[in-house]
Order: structure tokens, then C-alpha cells, then sequence
DNA sequence: CACGCATTGGAAAACGTTACCCATGCTCGG
DNA sequence: CCGAGCATGGGTAACGTTTTCCAATGCGTG
């Protein structure tokens, strides 16, 4: 640094010992709320602290016990939804001693391992996983080695603790509503997936399950009609564009994701379709996107939040006991109409068009 | 854990020194790249670092040297324009050996104490604070221990480097625009900010002062029109309640950052007025939102890909080079005209009601 | 009064890596 | 042929905690 980094040396417990007249078995007590500290020695300790700045080395902490450190990976650091977990995560974390650090993998199983491993190597006492690509068998070694809660995964594991909204109900009420309001032609955008085990685990593999058996319960089994692409806002512009160039153009679409929505009301605002007197357009996670008023867009609410404050919980507990047997947290999904969805045909379109309720 | 963590003791760098057959000085200069290691001895010691699956403890390295770590330190996690820094930033980090972990810090003087404290602990090898709240002086205690780039901030310190957006012009640059589409009564919504020395740094208040120099300078002082709130989407909200229930309602607003621009278009679209018939609206930082057919807001472009890759460079050179003076980098933002904003006046309004291009 | 036991405090050995310094053998110029 | 200098490799002491003992003290109990 130019004036010079790091004049004074770093405050460690052996200075706050001295200070204190104990030994650094004492401040470490202290440190750690450990058994074995007079309330006395205890208050010592603790003003000489203060007095001098102390702070613990997260670095020489962890080579013995603890980091005090939670990694939480996410696969898109642009979907707002994982911020609505984040803040749960936050929110439980607050008040102790725990920092979160996150780290964006890009949705990329490669850059995914790097940032778990990255995790491990840095001793982090847990962590939580978004919605991951990584092989089950990775996700259960990555358990062995550290606390871990898989969130947005189906399959239940028993080394790892799960936190997921129930996504075939959920989609499910997309599904019901639309055919409700009188839709037949229920188009739905996916995730594309091959992976034979995340087909069973993947929360965007379990919608579009969802969607195929709701389509069928309401008789609308020939109206099935999936265009597969990724959950991003360019796969959704991809994924409306395809279905627009169908013979039989859907009159409505279920977006597995807001962010998706997103890309198809890009999509359809190209095509110069108003939204819904033309085509109705449903989300997935109640983002707060979702809720702003110009787009206004149904979907279901899977409780970002709630999520988040799980998956810290259960986290924190493992930490704490190790033995518990491994749990599954599944919340209900709830539906969220708004004005991006109507009955098909132009008697809504009409309405649309007016300026005096503009969705579009 | 259930069926019992960490069966197997780490692999140590002892581990592959013996495997190796070579001294432990000897591992560790190979994976630093130190000087010292033939060719012969570098194949030797990978091999063994392979066969092994030897991964480095971060908290031993960082007792003694770096942790390869580096953190970033977010505002607020919802402000897209964030992840378009982060992406420069991890683009910049990808092919080298550091990890990047991002913290976020809620808007929150305290929060933000915090955070930083925890990355010093962590020993991380540099930090990125972005748009911190924090008091010139913790700062500059901040860079003495630790290289440090602070982004989107303005007022240059001989400790650390910074990057920022020409905010200043970037205002003019809108005000510019609408004033030749031939508006007057241009309304801003800034960020509430009382502290001194934010008043002089803080990009919100670099806008703010552009915005009143660049009215002053195409006639329009008497026109000034500001609403103080915060840059959020609720605080763009409450901005716009307000420049609504003034006597005489502005034709446009210049909004601080797209996301305060997400709340005006939320509360326009609840007032019933259409965007930009009845108002024009304008943004800042150009986020991915902005270029959402549906919304299409002007805005200003200051790169944010751009701002997080110098950021990321100037960090690197730091910890290589301790003693390079400080630098200032200040890109050039650029105009980004889109559908939300026109002349004022019905001509535009009739046009925009129709369905044909839809804005709001 | 002796004995066990709980409480309190400390000494010293890890933890896994890097930095510092020294030893060796070789080359090359005078 | 000799000494300087370089290339290569290793020994060892940190780094700042936590953990695992162990010692000393006080106290109740038989």
C-alpha cells in the first residue's frame, strides 16, 4: 500500500492474556462461551478485549475448531428468487456468530465443484446448496465432509438435509387456474434436462411433471405441448418464441420460473401480443418481479423466505448434532393471480388495450 | 452426521512429501510456484499432488500467507446492477487461483462494519467494497490492512484504488436528452443523504448535483424538482407518490437507478397514467431489466461488466505490488435511449396507447 | 478427619502451511 | 585451479487458535 500496509501487528489472545493476567486458555474459554470460566474471570477477559480491539483470526481458528463461516452457492446470482432465500438465510443467521458468504456458480456443474470445494478448503462449517446441478453422489460426499442442507432438490438423502417447495402441486395451480378461466392450449417452458437422476430431483424437472399430470386430471392431455429450453430470461425469449411458431398457438403460457416469464413477455412484446388479451403468461417463485405493477404477473409463491430460514435452522442443528438423522423440509406452494393471466378471447384483450389497466 | 463425517483425515501437504519423496518446503514451493523447484521435481510433486487428491488448507495458508480469497462486498442483493459488476469481477478472477465470496451488507452502515471485520479475520488477500457506506476514515483503516478497491464511489484516497462512472455527466447526459425532446418540468429522485462527506462522494449525490447543474445550464433552473427518498424500488415508489401530488406535476422523471425507476413505473401504473404519454421516465446503470421489451426505460449505461473487471485488475496488481501509488479509474457512461421517454404532450400519448408498442 | 468430586485455571501439544535461512554441488571467469 | 555465484533442495521456526490434559483449590460427606 502506498502509506504503508499493516504498520501495528494484528491483536492476538496471547496480548489479551497478558493484558488480562490469564492464560490464552482462559481467553479462548471466554471466546468460545466454553465450560470452565469463572463469571470474575469471565468480565476480565472480556473488558480486556474491548480495550485492546481484540478479534479471533478466522484463519488460526479454523485449523483447530470452528470458522464461524456458512457458504452458501447459488446458480444464478441474477434470479431474483434466491434473494428471497438469501434474506431467510440472513434473517436466522443474524444474530449469531455465523457469517454467510456467497458464492455464484453460474449454473454450471464444473464451476459448481470448484465452488465446493472451494468451501471445504476455506473450512467452512456448512453450507448451504441452491438448487444444484452436482451429482447426487458428489452432493453426498460434499455431506460427509461438511454439514450440508440441499435446498430446491428433491430425493432425500440420508446424509443431507432438504429444504424444497412442493413443485408438482405447484404446478399443478398454475395449471388449474388456467383451465379454470376456460384455457385449453396450456403451453409450458422447461428447464432441459437429461440427467436421468436430476428428471427425479430437479425442481424444474418435477413442474414440468406436474404440468403433464394437471394437464391430463383436467382432460386437456392433447393440449400438452412443452418447449424446452433453460431457466434464464433469454431460454424463456427461446421458449416463446418456439411456441409462437406453432401451428396451434397456445393461449396461454406457464413459464416455469418468473425469470422465464420474464424472457416471454420480452417475447411476446416483440410480436406485438398484448398480455393477456392475447395470451395469458404464468410464473414460478414470486419474485418481487412479479409483484411490480406494469407486469403484474401470476404465479405461485414457494416462499423464498421461508426457505431460507429452513434451511439456516436445520443447518445450524446439524452443526450442532451431527447424529440427527437426516430431514426434508417440503413447504406448500400457494397461488398468486394477478393480471397477467385472464379467460382466453378477445373480451379481456379489449379491456387490455385501454390504457386504463395496462399490463403490458 | 448420520452415517458419520469425515471418516478419512484430510490429505496434508506431509502426506505428499513423503509420497513424493521429496521435503514438505518442496510441495509448498510447487504450489505456489515458487522459485526453487526444477522441472523434474515439479512433475514429481503434481503427480503425487494428483494421485492424492491433495487440496491446500486455506485456513493454514492463511495463517502464514494468503487464503486466495477475495471478497466482495454488495449494497444490496436485488440491484441487478450489481451482477453486472460481479460478472466483470468473477470474469477477471476465473482463470487464477482466487476464490471470489461475496457478502452483502443490507444498506447498513453497522452491517457493513461487520462485514468488513469479518473479511479481515478471514484474511482475505483483498477486497471490493461496492458503493460502501462507510466513513472515509474506516475505510482508509480498511485499505491499510487490507488491498482494497472501492467501486462507484467518488474522492480519491492515497490508500486505496477506486472506479466509478462519470455520474456527474451521466446526469447531464439525461437531462440532455428529455430537455431536447422539449421537456421543462424534469423532476429527480435521489438518495436522502445528510452525511458531509457522502454528500461529496456518494454517486447518488454526484447525480443529484449533475442532474441541478444540468438543468441550470439548459435554462431550466427554475424547474428543478427533487424528491429525496431512497435508491431502492420502494423508495422510487414513494418518490413518485410525491413528484405526483406536487401542483405542478412534472412530464418527466429522471429516476437515480433503474431500480428506483422499477418503483416509478409501479406507482404510474397505479396512478393510471401511461408511460411516456402522460410521463416520460428515465433510469440509471442500464441493468438487464431496463432492456425488458415490456418496460424499454431510457436509462444510462456506465458498464457495469466494465467497472467490475477494472476492479478485479486494479486488486490484482495491488497484492502483487503493495507500493504502486493509488489509482483513480472513472469510465464514461453513455446514453441509452429506449421507449419510456418521448416529447411530452398527447401527440406521443395517443400513439403509446395503442397497443401496437406497448411500453407500460 | 480423610476422601472423592466439582470447579477453576493453566501448560503444552497439536493443526497445515509458508518464510527464512542454510547446505550442497555445479559452472564459469580469471 | 580457485573462489564467486547460481541453481536446487531441505530443515525448522513461526503463524494464532483450540484441545487435551493436569494441578490446585475448596467443599460436602461418611
Amino acid at each position: 500500500m502506498p502509506n504503508g500496509r499493516a504498520p501495528a501487528r494484528r491483536v492476538t489472545i496471547i496480548d489479551v492474556a497478558k493484558h488480562a493476567g490469564v492464560s490464552t486458555t482462559a481467553v479462548s474459554k471466554v471466546l468460545r462461551n466454553a465450560y470452565g470460566a469463572s463469571p470474575e474471570m469471565q468480565a476480565k477477559v472480556r473488558a480486556a478485549i474491548d480495550e485492546l480491539g481484540y478479534r479471533p483470526s478466522a484463519a488460526a481458528r479454523g485449523m483447530r475448531g470452528q470458522t464461524y463461516t456458512i457458504g452458501v452457492m447459488l446458480p444464478d446470482i441474477r434470479n431474483p428468487f434466491f434473494a428471497d432465500v438469501l434474506d431467510g438465510v440472513n434473517a436466522q443467521l443474524g444474530g449469531t456468530d455465523y457469517q454467510v458468504l456467497i458464492a455464484s456458480a453460474c449454473n454450471d456443474e464444473p464451476a459448481e465443484a470448484h465452488v465446493t470445494d472451494a468451501m471445504i478448503d476455506r473450512n467452512m462449517d456448512g453450507v448451504i446448496l441452491i438448487a444444484p446441478l452436482t451429482s447426487r453422489k458428489r452432493l453426498e460426499r460434499i455431506a460427509r465432509t461438511v454439514p450440508t442442507v440441499v435446498v430446491g432438490r428433491h430425493g432425500n438423502s440420508a446424509v443431507y438435509d432438504t429444504v424444497a417447495d412442493d413443485d408438482f402441486t405447484g404446478a399443478g395451480l398454475v395449471v388449474a387456474h388456467l383451465a379454470e378461466l376456460g384455457h385449453q392450449r396450456i403451453a409450458h417452458i422447461e428447464h432441459d434436462e437429461t440427467d436421468p437422476v436430476r428428471l427425479t430431483e430437479m425442481p424444474n424437472a418435477i413442474r414440468a411433471v406436474g404440468y403433464r399430470h394437471a394437464m391430463q386430471a383436467h382432460g386437456l392431455g392433447d393440449f400438452v405441448d412443452i418447449a424446452s429450453t433453460t431457466y434464464t430470461q433469454h431460454g424463456g425469449y427461446l421458449g416463446a418464441k418456439q411456441l409462437l411458431a406453432r401451428p396451434q398457438r397456445p393461449t396461454a403460457i406457464f413459464a416455469g420460473a418468473d425469470i422465464v416469464a420474464m424472457g416471454v413477455l420480452d417475447a411476446l412484446t416483440e410480436a406485438g401480443l398484448s398480455v393477456p388479451g392475447d395470451i395469458s403468461v404464468a410464473g414460478y417463485d414470486n419474485t418481487t418481479f412479479a409483484a411490480f405493477a406494469p407486469i403484474s404477473l401470476t404465479t405461485v409463491d414457494q416462499a423464498g423466505h421461508q426457505i431460507g430460514v429452513n434451511a439456516a435452522r436445520l443447518l445450524l442443528d446439524r452443526i450442532a448434532d451431527d447424529s440427527r438423522p437426516a430431514t426434508q423440509v417440503k413447504l406448500s406452494p400457494r397461488l398468486v393471480t394477478r393480471r397477467s393471466t385472464a379467460a382466453p378471447g378477445g373480451g379481456a384483450a379489449a379491456a387490455r388495450t385501454a390504457s386504463q389497466d395496462p399490463v403490458l
